[in-house]
DNA sequence: AGGCTACAGTACGGTACTGTAGCGTTTATC
DNA sequence: GATAAACGCTACAGTACCGTACTGTAGCCT
């Protein structure tokens, strides 16, 4: 978002003075009410008019400070990627069994898991939207990718493993289970996940 | 769907006579612009104007027929599985290989594809829709159990493998290079998932 | 041939949404 | 305390949609 007329040219350098609260209070308040609204209803069912019911801002003031609902919206989907700090336990089949105990419990509890079909969905047709969707794709695959990182740090990897599948191996059978089957995933099942990640990228050394 | 005064009652016995072409006709050309329309906006860019437009069947024709859009669309998408014929080559890990390079091409083909995003997204809140994405959840998933199937009988897989989670590791990581990562699949990919799969299920005998 | 049925066309009523215009009011900030 | 910015409110134009009522026409079936 760009607001005119807060950044002030002052003796040849661009200060940023203090933000109005005003202006503060009706963005946090707006994009709160947003992200509620779009875990509740999914990125088609949000109206401008919907957010300025629920957030007591008036909708003049809305559009003053988003051009479109298509941007707002972008704006509220941008706060979804949380990036977690990582830090490994020093061995790949403890890292990925953590991670994928992470990030089943996050897709059954999470407001995300709720609303990124619509985003999907989406992101088919609107390139605007297919562009945030790939910044929190990247995220996440983020994550499985410094699991790798640190296992081939240490030389736990297979050299014939290609690491750019490790996401899809680990998270697609997650996501299938959340989205698709809309099966709860089990231990049982986390586990075998589990095994076929580290089979496949795992070196076999000893 | 239910077409009242199709069925007559005669000589105490239901018969059902021919169909009127006229319906035969609506009711297919209806469908089919439904259907292109559904893949080309999605489950939520249907409307029931814009179908009459297209098909040039009159808006109070098609209410005559469905009684609200959701039914139409629900129709429409009951089309979308189609159950192929399976013929197990005779190697568990031959079929499981020809399997996904089917589903692959199918991926970035057919049509499904692009909707099945607004069916999930729709499915996340309406029960109507979770049942037919249900439904065709499991003719997808059940191609894959008739693998499984066939191998077990062969004496192929591992008691130990959890077969009821073999199509969430065969089309998982598919799924997720098409919708998540929008990636397309290489052969590559293809072979690790392939791997990743047979290393879990086969039994571990010669 | 005649009746019945499905159909087209038009016109609604009602709702909801996007985005804008104008005007008065509050509230930071200097 | 003055000024300017941000805000609230009401109203509006324009569009789109769902689902229905009504009238007249074309086509099927016996």
């Amino acid at each position: 978002m760009v607001v005119p007329g807060l950044d002030v040219e002052k003796n040849g350098m661009t200060i940023s003075p203090q933000i109005d609260p005003r202006i503060q209070r009706t963005r946090t308040v707006v994009l709160s009410h947003t992200y509620d609204l779009l875990v509740k209803e999914g990125f088609g069912g949000v109206s401008v008019d919907e957010v300025s019911r629920r957030s007591g801002v008036a909708k003049t003031t809305i559009y003053r400070h988003w051009p479109t609902r298509t941007r707002l919206l972008l704006d509220a989907c941008s706060q979804l990627g949380v990036a977690a700090e990582f830090t490994s336990s020093g061995s790949f089949e403890t890292d990925i069994r953590s991670h994928l105990l992470n990030v089943s419990e996050r897709l059954t509890t999470s407001g995300w898991a709720k609303v990124l079909p619509s985003i999907l969905d989406a992101g088919e047709r609107e390139p605007d939207v297919a562009a945030v969707q790939k910044a929190l794709q990247q995220i996440w695959a983020g994550q499985v990718a410094q699991i790798v990182e640190a296992a081939t740090d240490r030389g736990e990897i297979d050299a014939r493993a290609d690491v750019k599948n490790a996401a899809a191996l680990v998270l697609g059978p997650l996501y299938y289970r959340r989205w698709f089957s809309r099966e709860p995933t089990d231990p049982a099942f986390i586990e075998q996940v589990a095994v076929a990640v580290c089979t496949v990228m795992v070196a076999p050394s000893a």
